[in-house]
DNA sequence: CTGAAAGCGCTTACAG
DNA sequence: CTGAAAGCGCTTACAG
């Protein structure tokens, strides 16, 4: 069992090794009584092909490679690559992950070693280092095709992207819609596609119902900032008398918790005193108390999707790839409740 | 550039092929002068062996599978990955990863198609598979090489494993020299390693300090619980007046995050009403106040450390393994306070 | 529509 | 200590 090579099967059915092949990887110019009784054969006899083999005369790997840094806990590449596994899995394809610890040297040696030795035939790359112009000339420098994951820039090789800004927006007309008209934004991701497209369309819902935009509202950091001075920001910001915000958008959950804390802290209830949305549905949400309303994005779904365009493009003869809605989805727990005046 | 193939080398080096394939193999039977030149033309050419010719002939796949369960922002397995990618890296091995979304058909199926293409010449078995029945047969049946990691039962097949109980002992230690005397002990990990260490390490410590173990101070419930039971069970546990636990050991973050959330719901002063330890050093922790003291498994050295003991049992040619000390670490943070009386 | 031959880049088995 | 030959299981390039 699987032990059955393309000779046996050739063999076994009266033809030439090529004949085999030819129908094994559905080239045309066979006939189809031939190639059915190969078909047969080859299930009979439980043939599968020696990837090997196959690798060393085609000089492709059938190897997919995954960049992405090595946070702690990161279930946004996790779900990534749970989606590309099982489109690697219906192509023949395997992925290589490759979580990348932040150092000194930077990422490209890393890259490079991992390149020369197993060879992927391309490679998907999630943010934010999708947005890394080390890494993006590196891959072009070693000439090898690429999907890049929710980059903040468009112009380049292809990329899979989910509408942020809509489903942001719409957070933010829920709480409008709940008779908020003080909202601030809470932001950290400065410089990438997730702190951008979150605050447009955080600016899209205000200026929709016609509420002024108001900068002492916006919170923006990169990651580069010291982590605690985050904490100061939410302080100042739920601090404010009488012009204090009354719902709190946040651009990832991992914010909203913060101001859960801090809200905790100076004894602000949720949702009566402050509203607060989040961004990413992710797991460890299930600790907040109250519930904590936010938007999930297709991620898994991103990762199928990019894992397919990329095996497309490598020419491998496929089924035809039908784009799935990369929809965000607003989910509406206990965190957000109406506007109640002082 | 890292397109020389051992025939270049072999004529840069004026020997035969089958010379540069010991010396880059390290096989012994080569003149050290010999061994030398060539070894200097290798690194000159940049050259580097195909790998897919030599499992071709070895019948070898360098590749090692890891199995785990796919839980959502599971850091625990994603630890496990880094240190075997790095031990792999090292090796010349790559790395295979598996999630496994629970289903009614099981896991077999999965497994048994990724191993008949892929052919994976061992497997990481991470908790909770590496104590199914069913996996473990499956593994056999398949004849493979395979390391668990943290199993409950120690007979069979190789294992890695840290001192989970001495932390826990320790962690609970802790507590009793902090003056508390009526500590709980919380657990849905019923069947599983961790679940029953953990306890055993709070038996211990009571035991090494002459406290009765009381058995309505212990809550232990399976997987299959609902998960809402957990929220009765700390609420039942935190309103014993007179009697009510002045501590708690739970047996990881998660379930310390819910006892935080019901502790807060009804208004009990961590560590002032209550004192709380968890285990595992979750990165989810971070948004917990008080800060968490919690136990630190070293995750990824035990990956690592596995990865190893598997290369090193496929017979290659590795250099000798030193153990590494598996201890965890408790980490003293702001949920554990001393007793204080009513 | 089908097949015989060559060869991908290594290692195995053997000879010297 | 070193090497010539064969072969791992496929696909490519070509012929018919």
């Amino acid at each position: 069992m699987g032990k059955a090579t393309i000779g046996d099967v050739a063999r076994a059915a009266g033809v030439s090794v090529k004949t085999v092949s030819r129908v094994i990887n559905n080239e045309s110019g066979v006939k189809d009584a031939t190639r059915q009784r190969v078909a047969e054969i080859v299930k009979q006899l439980d043939y599968r092909p020696n990837l090997n083999a196959r690798s060393l005369r085609t000089r492709q790997s059938y190897l997919l490679g995954v960049l992405f840094v090595d946070y702690s806990g990161n279930f946004y590449s996790h779900s990534i690559l749970t989606g590309a596994i099982e489109a690697c899995d219906q192509a023949g394809y395997n992925l290589l992950i490759r979580p990348l610890k932040i150092n000194d040297e930077g990422f490209e040696p890393i890259i490079k070693q991992m390149h020369e030795r197993s060879k992927p035939d391309g490679y998907l790359i999630c943010p934010p280092l999708c947005d890394d112009p080390n890494v993006i000339s590196l891959m072009d420098e070693l000439d090898v095709p690429y999907v890049r994951i929710a980059p903040l820039h468009s112009e380049g090789s292809p990329y899979v992207r989910c509408q942020e800004e809509a489903a942001s927006q719409k957070a933010v007309e829920h709480l409008i819609n709940l008779g908020h008209q003080r909202i601030a934004m809470l932001s950290y991701l400065k410089g990438h596609g997730a702190g951008a497209w979150r605050l447009a369309g955080y600016k899209a819902a205000l200026d929709n119902y016609n509420i002024p935009i108001v900068s002492e509202y916006i919170e923006e950091y990169g990651y580069d900032e010291e982590p605690n001075i985050l904490d100061t920001v939410i302080r100042r910001l739920l601090t404010k008398t009488s012009v204090r915000p009354t719902a709190i958008f946040c651009v990832n959950d991992t914010l909203a918790a913060s101001v859960y804390r801090i809200a905790s802290q100076m004894g602000l209830k949720i949702p009566y005193d402050i509203s607060i949305v989040g961004f990413d549905d992710d797991p460890m949400v299930e600790n907040l108390w109250p519930p904590l309303t936010t938007i999930r994005q297709p991620i898994s779904t991103m990762g199928n999707y990019a894992a397919r365009m990329l095996i497309k493009a490598l020419g491998n003869k496929q089924q035809a790839l039908e784009l799935p809605a990369l929809d965000c989805e607003l989910v509406l727990r206990s965190s957000t409740g109406p506007y109640l005046p002082d």
